[in-house]
DNA sequence: CGATGGATGTCGTGC
DNA sequence: GCACGACGTCCATCG
């Protein structure tokens, strides 16, 4: 078994009975079996145990991996991932594996661009102007819709549950600590109204609650589909 | 060939030249190439492009996987993956792979544990008594400690967050409602403070603002080979 | 580099 | 089945 034959391949897959020790944001073990070893071009590394979706041990993109002897090195900023080749079932080296990006409908960008589109079906009749990813000091918020208030949106693509409630909370909080700053930056009156928003397919009972004691208002939005 | 073959093996490796189409909770489509396929024995199934660590599409254990023709089939209550096989370059089936569990450290519970063994070193002097998990109504509190005050302790692993700061205000809000009951049950007199307390080896500026802000103390925990 | 949030997140747990 | 939170989450994006 010349394992370190697989320094000059830059993908490979291996069957084989290894140990795992990684250290790093934290410290594991696997212990001595049979697992499916995955090295990738892009530099990523994964152990892969009999059951789920996610590897066991694994590396992102960038690692340096090295071969010595019958051990795997992979290295990334502070972080090991040190693999123990015991016997190796099977080993084949992946030639033209594709890079394609997969192309994904039903996003939260989507239920955003449907608001953004048609803001009349979701807060009445007026004139709107749109911000995505409107900036505070808590971080984006999805969507800010201007009309005579300003509405602060926080989009989700699954049932809405308490902690999105308190995500919105978190930036109307930081909203109001400079509110003033903010209304002109938007060209909106100091005294305009300040309304939050939660936009989602469905919302839980607890956020729901959450919603009408903190004068939050719930908007339905729908995939285009579920629509039809 | 004979991919039907493979509807008797457990588990699997292909490196084939595919399309698959994905429907369920959103919709995707992941254009002909060459990936590298895996369905395992738990019935969880993956297709991973040339990069990145996660699988391109993928379905969870207990998914429905069945081959007819060059197609393969994979389904789960509402969701179905598609995947068509054009060529294929490598298959190889997989015995004997192993399901040990990863041994892991540095994890939450392990700081949580560091402050129940000596929770004077965190909190002062005083005789306490620990709630592991304690249950509110907006999610389980990591930790509530009782002495003279009730300490309701969120805990991280990471540098806490802002967004771990209303993580812990969503609980002390839930406890505040029925406060009284659960003072009761935690065998507090009624008037008894509640203190809010985030726990974890960092902290960000923003939270640590919201803290002093709000009242909240952080509480310094680090694992221990990083005392070392 | 850190900070932040989305994700078909996945997975475990408790109800 | 739903709800909730941890996770070495991974990853893209932005300052």
């Amino acid at each position: 078994m010349d394992l370190e034959y697989y320094n000059n391949i830059p993908a490979f897959v291996l069957f084989a009975v290894a140990d795992v020790h990684y250290d790093g944001r934290a410290s594991s073990i696997l212990e001595r079996g049979n697992y499916l070893i995955i090295k990738k071009e892009d530099g990523s590394f994964m152990v892969h145990g009999a059951c789920h979706v996610p590897a066991l041990n694994y590396m992102s993109s960038g690692s340096i991996i090295h071969i010595k002897g019958n051990i795997i090195t992979v290295t990334r900023r502070s972080e090991t991932i040190r693999t123990k080749i015991y016997n190796c079932y099977e080993g084949i080296p992946i030639l033209g594996w594709s890079d394609h990006k997969i192309k994904i409908r039903k996003t939260e960008a989507e239920l955003t661009a449907r608001i953004i589109d048609d803001p009349e079906t979701y807060l009445g009749p007026g004139i709107y102007t749109a911000h995505r990813e409107y900036p505070t000091l808590a971080g984006p918020v999805d969507l800010v819709l201007t009309s005579t208030v300003i509405y602060t949106i926080e989009v989700k693509r699954k049932r809405i549950s308490l902690k999105d409630s308190y995500q919105l909370q978190r930036y109307l909080d930081a909203f109001a600590k400079v509110a003033l700053v903010e209304k002109k930056h938007l060209n909106m009156p100091p005294g305009c109204e300040i309304v939050g928003c939660l936009a989602g397919p469905d919302i839980s009972i607890n956020a729901l609650n959450h919603c009408r004691e903190n004068g939050i208002r719930y908007l339905p939005v729908q995939f285009e589909e579920e629509v039809l």
